[in-house]
DNA sequence: CGATTTTTAGAGTAATTACTCTAGGAGTCA
DNA sequence: TGACTCCTAGAGTAATTACTCTAAAAATCG
């Protein structure tokens, strides 16, 4: 069995994706993973210390993602790691949903994300220059951190957007990643969905 | 001076914006406005009718917007429409913010919100058709489609974005709402944005 | 084994906050 | 003027909830 500590956050990160942070309460955490609640706070000393944590895990996922070999690339990399972040967008959608909440009560998530961001869209740059390199697209750099941002914005909004359409889906996560993955198709976000216009 | 309804309307929504619905309370609204919280409850039963007030009047605009008048429509026509939703959301911003919270609490506003997104694709495809016959651009309606789809993502979620790299900018409102046109421009979410790459 | 540290339980608390209730002022109409 | 309705005040309440505190069980170690 895994320690304490990471089994409290998995516990919140269900919790929170299912129900949204702010309808989840430490009890609510702690009697579902059957520990009382001064075990929680044994572990954490407060709510804000299990998003943080839940944050960092996130954060540190999608700087592995976006840390790339060197060589060559081929479009069916580019594609693998691209899926990547979108999956764990997916999983930590919980943090982009109340995102505006936590930056705002958090100075120092604040300070964190901001370089989180930063050094995301930069690591994609080179991702993107890469597959410039390998001859696999073609386009100036400033077109291509145009389509970083909006690639990011998008994929990070996605899952508020088709839960907001179809809230009764909670239970069938699959579907909504499969829209996603058309939606944002090849990276760039002009695709089809004819999903959501016969919902 | 304009009615009480009204007022708390109004005061509801800047202090929403500005700090998020979670943080305000409905006894910050009564003082911000210079009334008692129960004046405030004689005239709204709750918090969440404010909010769905709220959401209504914003409702309203957005429809109003996309309500095109009969004959050819100009470029300069589709870029007054554009910008129209721009500043509405910008206005409601504090909506998209929490909006997934909203929908989870409410099952009316949820199917309302549904209805809503459903209509304003539709007005939005009547637009860009015009657009099309006008020979302004040239695109199957599928990819008509999901530009709407990705735009419309794209506009709602980025005031959320860019207050969480900029928070500092609370005040300066223009500044953002700059950007997000730069972005957009054209209605293509494919124009660059050093602004984000440079602060 | 004994001693020390880590982990757990769970009852309890302090603070917040959405909301209620009663009573009275202010306008309107007879 | 009196009656009636609309509007406002503001003290108070009930419920929620993040968090604390004490004490005991469990693990660790000499």
């Amino acid at each position: 069995m895994t320690d304490t500590k990471t089994r409290i956050l998995d516990t919140a990160l269900n919790l929170f994706n299912r129900a949204g942070e702010r309808n989840v309460t430490t009890n609510h955490i702690a009697e579902g993973l059957g520990i009382s609640p001064g075990n929680l706070y044994y572990h954490y000393r407060n709510k804000a210390a299990i998003v943080a944590a839940l944050f960092e895990r996130y954060q540190e996922q999608i700087r592995d993602l976006l840390t790339v070999p060197e060589g060559p690339l081929t479009w069916q990399d580019k594609m693998r790691y691209f899926e990547g972040i979108l999956e764990s967008m997916w999983q930590a959608r919980f943090l982009h949903r109340d995102l505006a909440h936590f930056l705002h009560q958090d100075a120092e998530l604040r300070r964190r994300y901001k370089v989180f961001v930063q050094d995301s869209l930069e690591r994609g740059l080179v991702i993107y220059r890469s597959l410039r390199d390998s001859g696999l697209i073609e386009a100036s750099d400033e077109e291509l951190r145009g389509l970083l941002v909006n690639t990011w914005v998008l994929a990070a909004s996605w899952p508020g957007f088709t839960h907001g359409l179809n809230p009764d889906a909670t239970g069938d996560e699959a579907l909504d990643r499969t829209l996603l993955r058309q939606t944002t198709r090849l990276g760039a976000p002009r695709a089809s969905l004819s999903a959501v216009w016969s919902c």
